[in-house]
DNA sequence: GGTCATTATCTGTATATGCAGGTAAATGAA
DNA sequence: TTCATTTACCTGCATATACAGATAATGACC
C-alpha cells in the first residue's frame, strides 16, 4: 500500500531529491571535519589542489564544476586561513595558478582520517557496489 | 584501461559527487524556470506549500531536509514577492503557518510546464527506471 | 601595428545554506 | 501557582553558489 512514486509529480524533482540528499550528506562530513575546522567544500578543493597539483581557476571550475566566480570567493577564505597561497606566475598574465600551501597540506593530513571515517561510514549505507553505481548514474549527468 | 573506481579516494567522496550533480542539475532548472522568475529550490517550496497545503517551519523542515534558519529566510524572499504569506495563526502562537499567495499559485501554474519539460530531460538522461532507483538510493541517506 | 573578438578572472548583486545563540510561548514538575 | 525545561522560531554571522557585467591580457586579421 505504498504510495506509488510518480517521476512527474514535483516531490520527485531531480534537483530537489539531489540537493536534499547533498545537504543531509554535506552535513555529516561538514560535522566530521569540523575538529580540522574545514567544511566539506573546502576539502574537497584542496583535495583537489594536492592531488592533482597547482591549477587555475579555469582547471579547477572544469574539474569541480563549480562557476570560476564562485571558486574565486571559496579560495579568498581558504586564503586568509593560509590554506592556499597563488603559484610561481604563468606565461598569460591572466591566469591565476592556485596551490595548497604547507599548512593546507598539513590541515588535510589531518583532516584525512576523519574524512575516511565519514566516507567509510557512507559506503556502509549505500553498500559499495551501490555507490560505485550510485556514482555512474550522477556521472550520466555531467557527461551530458 | 579505465582508472578503476576508488571509493576511498577523496575524489569519490560522497559529499562532493552529489553536491557535484546536484550544482548541474540545479542550473537546468534554474535556466528553465528563469522565464517564471523562479529558483529551482523556489519551485519545491512553492510546490510543498501547495500540494501539501499551509505548513509551519517545522514540518517544512522535516519535509525538506532543510533547517529552519534556511526557510525563514527564504520564505522572506518569496515573501517579498507576494509568492507566499502567512496564514491564519495557530493556538500555539510560537508556530507561523505560511501558505502559498494566489499570485504564488499562479506562478506555479505558470512554472509547471517548464519543470515539466526539464524533469522530463531529466528522466531521459537516466532512463525513468535509472532513476526510480537512484531516488531509492538517495532516499537511503535520509532515512538513516 | 592597430582593431576586434576571445579568454581568464574579478566585482556587484542576490539567493541558499546552516551553526550559535537569543526570545517568547508552552509544558511539566514541585 | 511558580519556575525550570522544552519547543518553535528568529537574528547574527559565515560560507557556498551563480548570473551579469567589468577588466585586462591574448590572439587573429587586415
Amino acid at each position: 500500500m505504498t504510495t506509488p512514486f510518480d517521476p512527474m509529480s514535483p516531490t520527485s524533482c531531480v534537483s530537489f531529491r539531489l540537493r536534499r540528499a547533498a545537504r543531509i550528506v554535506a552535513k555529516t562530513y561538514d560535522a566530521a571535519l569540523k575538529p580540522v575546522g574545514l567544511r566539506n567544500t573546502q576539502f574537497t578543493l584542496l583535495a583537489a589542489l594536492i592531488m592533482e597539483g597547482p591549477q587555475n581557476i579555469g582547471q579547477l571550475s572544469e574539474a569541480l564544476a563549480t562557476d570560476g566566480t564562485t571558486l574565486t570567493r571559496n579560495l579568498q577564505v581558504m586564503s586568509k586561513r593560509g590554506l592556499v597561497e597563488d603559484a610561481s606566475f604563468h606565461e598569460d598574465e591572466r591566469v591565476r595558478i592556485v596551490k595548497a600551501s604547507q599548512q593546507g597540506e598539513a590541515v588535510f593530513r589531518q583532516a584525512l582520517p576523519h574524512w575516511q571515517m565519514t566516507q567509510q561510514k557512507m559506503l556502509d549505507v549505500f553498500g559499495q557496489e551501490r555507490w560505485s553505481e550510485l556514482a555512474d548514474l550522477l556521472q550520466l549527468v555531467e557527461s551530458k
